[in-house]
DNA sequence: TATGAATGAGTATTCATTCAT
DNA sequence: GATGAATGAATACTCATTCAT
């Protein structure tokens, strides 16, 4: 069995790197052109594998365009999980939180923001991305809404539930803009983003303390 | 006069139906498949019209899709006016115009969403379409901005311009997720679309009646 | 019959001018681009004359290029005839007229070489143009053959019709070769003209006057 | 060595036959139209090779045309040098130069005519042919001045260069019009080619040997 | 397994010709 | 007769996919 694998890790590692290759070759020229235009040769030459190989690990190129997405989806679940806590960590009232929640979300949708772009126009007519996408948003929804939740009943608010819910969805359409869908900036291309996160954040709070 | 439009019009009406049958199908094939991918022979077919009189009209199949996307853009940009307006005349509170905006701004962008949608995606490279979009975006960002600051100033808010122009990012940025930007219903899909409205509607006024 | 007279005339003067203008814009355009490569549209604009009015005229596209190059070698036809009565009239020795005939032989050529150059690719493979370019070809060759011959009987040289002959062949080849049918100038780039059309001659000159 | 050749040739013979079938299907297109208004339908067809197959090794359709006319360029340089040895070689005296060399032209410019013309054609807006076109020209223009040079000097002839230039200058044109640039035999066309060779020859030894 | 040359269906575009007015 | 908008066959070129080595 030692032997097995010793024989095989080699050759597991190489198809690996030669796997990994393709991925990011296809990533690279997905982000460069924001779109999925780019030819199974641009990733042959980019990536240093045979076309032949690509088709060994991939059905179609749609695949290996999926493959990358749902790489990064992971990714991007992986880093909100890690983002929440974060903040959770550090922060003890209401008002932290939001604010602190606000900017760290912003930073993780700028981060990804070029594939998440990317994985947003596919998903509208691809259900094998769809679905992952919407799994990783309801779990950040979910976490934010209990979170919330967790301060509001503190203050006994009416209607905490409701304007939980609420409060995750206009915090993250207002940050997917940065997604860049949308006219250059659309209705704001020259308010600063720092101005936005700052203003949506004290939209929440008032909002969310607000005794409606 | 009369004489000079009988002349007229049967000769202009033959060739403007053949545009509009040609513009009409393209349209259809751009909403049905979400894309540009749509090919000079689908408008053909569907519009009843020949290859080369496509040509006729449009330099490419590029200028055919950009006139399909000015076209609407332009019908947004006149609606969007009488929305305002029609808001506008029907309400003298803050409250009332907020919430009323709100619905208008909803049900006009739902009712352009598809367009909308390839528009905001071409704008990315094509200043043609980024132009008038943006053009469009900053004029009824501009008036929404004026509206509220009138109602603002009547209460004295100190931070009235900064809310103004915040409430309208976000109001914008949330009612654009109904454009089918992000994943379908991306945290939100079981979320109904009246309730969003409403509470977008409350946070709004609960952060512009706030004295922070 | 007068009154037909009257009312035709305008009429045809209509249509002549008409038919005229779509030739000359179709010469136009052939000398322009050195081929035949130009549109019925380019026609129709530069000529100012319906396409549809072309196909009552003649019944293609090859029709009208071919009068527009028919038309050219009548023309051509014409000159030569003229030119030669010009060069005979004024010479009355061999050097005279070999010396002048060269010279007035080359200016004919030149001046019509944009579209003589097209009809000899033409008539490669289309016998409309070759037939009279080669009757106008030999009518000319005749013609310098016969006169060369006058002159040289008076010299008793054996072998005259031969040499006669392959003097007109000779100095039609090499004044040919102004038409641009060749390389830039194949082996004579910076051979200048003048050069060639002297030599040309004394050539001639020895060729015919030698005993051999 | 011989191990190599065996490993590699296989590879490059499939390739290499691929490539070579194109060629000569696009070559014999030409030279059976006369012109390069085959398709690449017609190519694939004819030369067994698939569409995609010609864009491997050519970026365009013209890059094929360029190819084959380069190709025919090459083995006419080469061609010219070889004929040229042979010429010299068995000749001593001028008589028996000029007259050799006109026959030995002769039948390599009709060797060649097909391509040669339509290399011409292309030369007049094709720069990439008509360098080494002109290149080539001008070598053989070169060799043979010189070679008649020589001879020349001999019987110290005044103007001897001038009369050398002119020579091939006059013994090219004439010989080219056999690349049926020209209504077909214009002015020649019962003439025939020997009588034409026999007479050019001793035109150009009566020029070169008059002491004007 | 790995390779990358070969394949050919699919697409935008042009332009001679027709024909309704 | 005159017009010029409409037609659609024809053609260069691209690229996902296959398969012989």
């Amino acid at each position: 069995m030692a032997s097995t694998t010793m024989t095989r890790k080699p050759l597991q590692s190489r198809s690996q790197a030669s796997l990994e290759r393709m991925l990011a070759a296809a990533r690279a020229l997905m982000l460069e052109a924001g779109n999925e235009d780019f030819t199974l040769i641009d990733v042959s030459k980019r990536g240093n594998v045979a076309i032949g190989s690509i088709y060994l690990r991939f059905e179609s190129k749609d695949a290996l365009v999926r493959a990358v997405l749902l790489e990064e989806l992971a990714q991007i679940a992986e880093d909100e999980l890690v983002m929440f806590g974060t903040v959770k960590a550090k922060t003890s009232a209401l008002e932290d939180f939001i604010s602190n929640y606000v900017d760290a979300y912003a930073e993780l949708l700028q981060r990804h923001a070029g594939m998440l772009r990317l994985a947003m126009l596919r998903a509208v007519f691809d259900p094998v991305i769809a679905g992952p996408g919407a799994a990783s948003a309801e779990r950040i929804a979910h976490n934010t809404t209990e979170t919330i939740l967790e301060y509001l009943t503190q203050s006994e608010s009416p209607r905490a539930i409701e304007k939980a819910e609420a409060t995750y969805l206009i915090i993250f359409s207002t940050l997917a803009r940065e997604l860049r869908l949308g006219f250059t900036g659309h209705s704001a291309h020259h308010v600063d983003w720092a101005f936005l996160k700052r203003e949506l954040a004290r939209m929440c709070l008032a909002y969310l303390k607000s005794d409606d």
